[in-house]
DNA sequence: CAATAAATTAGAATAATTCTTAAATACATC
DNA sequence: GATGTATTTAAGAATTATTCTAATTTATTG
């Protein structure tokens, strides 16, 4: 797309939810949201940002990313403890891990079911449910 | 069971999984091992061994959770970032995640069933299907 | 029991993330 | 568009979970 008009989308895109859009957003919410599903880590976003000319610090890249989480532009999966990974898939879907290097994919939407589940605890509902097929 | 009895049988299952049944690692054996299924994280392991005056280091706790894993004793249980469960249970089975709580609990064995898996990429076998319900 | 190998410990080192605070930026109002 | 107020950003300090290091202690073998 266009940059200006890929530019107004963006904008929309966090307006839409909640966020200001600010310059460090626009910047990483146009790395991110672009059409093609990732799964990134903060690591992977602040070199993006990098190679990109895009001027910022890693703690404006945890902040984004953790608002972004918050506000469901993004969703975090956590595989392996110490390693945050994001999201720009919003659809239901699971995940295959490459435990050999550290990379998640996408298992198409309505590949997989989980059937069975049981009773929940009272007052409980599900927030979410994550399968994970490591590989 | 009583104590001697216990003792010897921590002892076998140490030896039969190839792992050196040293005085810290009976120790921490017969805290999990006692035939209830459990979801610890090392601070839970710590505390455990303080109450029960067992004295050791926090090196310790990792160094024995990490050989128990390695040897199939326990399973590591990733779902949030930063804090590693160890299950006590070996038999295939998935977990609720309390979210409020960060508590595991166990579904029972068989209760899920995955369904549709795709193929896996060339080369890949699975080495393990997680699925997390968060509640 | 001596020699050798392995385990344990305390604290240092590392890695991912959050916190703090001052400076910069965004937004609403005039 | 200028101005005042609230929000955001950035750099580094602080925190947390974990691993590493090296010296001491414990276990095993001959």
């Amino acid at each position: 797309m266009g940059n200006t008009e890929s530019n107004q989308n963006v904008k929309s895109y966090l307006q839409n939810s909640g966020i200001r859009p600010t310059k460090i957003r626009l910047s990483i919410a146009g790395l991110l949201f672009d059409g093609t599903d990732k799964h990134v880590t903060v690591d992977n976003v602040i070199e993006m940002a990098r190679l990109s000319k895009i001027k910022t610090s890693v703690a404006s890249v945890y902040n984004t990313l953790n608002q972004f989480a918050a506000a469901g532009l993004l969703r975090r999966v956590t595989v392996e403890q110490g390693k945050a990974f994001f999201d720009t898939n919003l659809s239901e879907h699971h995940h295959f891990f490459y435990e050999d290097e550290d990379r998640l994919e996408d298992i198409p939407m309505g590949a997989i079911q989980v059937e069975g589940l049981p009773d929940l605890p009272a007052g409980r509902s599900i927030k979410a449910i994550e399968v994970t097929v490591r590989i």
